[in-house]
DNA sequence: CACTATGCTACGTTATTTGTAGCGAGACAA
DNA sequence: TTGTCTCGCTACAAATAACGTAGCATAGTG
């Protein structure tokens, strides 16, 4: 087992093994506000605050945690003026996510019967 | 606070405080494994073991959860012939993430420059 | 019967998330 | 300068979720 001292930074168990970008991409999606975070930022940039009140208050220290995983990624930039906005290529993925919203309503639709 | 006697199937403390379908979607996504399950079920059903291998060995604990929680949303069942596999639904919500593929790959590119 | 595979669960350990509080930096006014 | 905003960001303990290993009951096959 690997030993964890105080200087170590912590790192990250988790992920695709494969290192293939789609694992890669499924599992930075797949952690706690990171598609919901993509999804509030898709009229705009906000700050950090209010994007925080915007994803039903969750905690800062998620909130940071993705928001570093996203700029990393490249997906999500903070701009001084106007707060964290997507990039290019982070609009290009959340116009992949954009079909999801006409989905939702479908499956809510079949849902109910 | 809610008492939670053993009795009591434990209520999801996660979601949309809303209740838009597009937020409980995306709660639900968001959780460990839950893209992987499905996009790993996207040539065929699975059998548990078969799905967990495919999943670098997740624990069968997540899985069952993950696969509870998709079943129940509809977007997986149980096949006693052939295992885990998309119902009709789970079909239509992973073709909107199949450009997710092609995404990555774009994606991979531009993070080596 | 023994053997194998299925779906699924128990449980102790580890990792992640939560909720609340607060820091330091910068902008702006008095 | 002092006060008071807001900004991005961090600390820390408690709660929750996930991990890893082992194993159960059932069903099929020999």
């Amino acid at each position: 087992m690997m030993e964890r001292g105080p200087a170590m930074k912590k790192r990250s168990v988790r992920g695709s093994k494969s290192g293939r970008p789609i694992m890669v991409l499924l599992d930075l999606l797949g952690r706690r506000w990171s598609l919901r975070i993509l999804w509030q930022l898709r009229e705009g940039p906000l700050t950090s605050r209010a994007l925080r009140d915007a994803c039903d208050g969750a905690s800062p220290t998620v909130l940071q945690a993705r928001l570093s995983e996203l700029r990393q990624a490249g997906f999500v930039e903070l701009i001084r003026s106007s707060g964290y906005g997507l990039t290019a290529i982070g609009r290009e993925l959340l116009e992949t996510f954009l079909p999801l919203h006409r989905f939702a309503e479908r499956w809510r639709k079949q849902r109910k019967d």
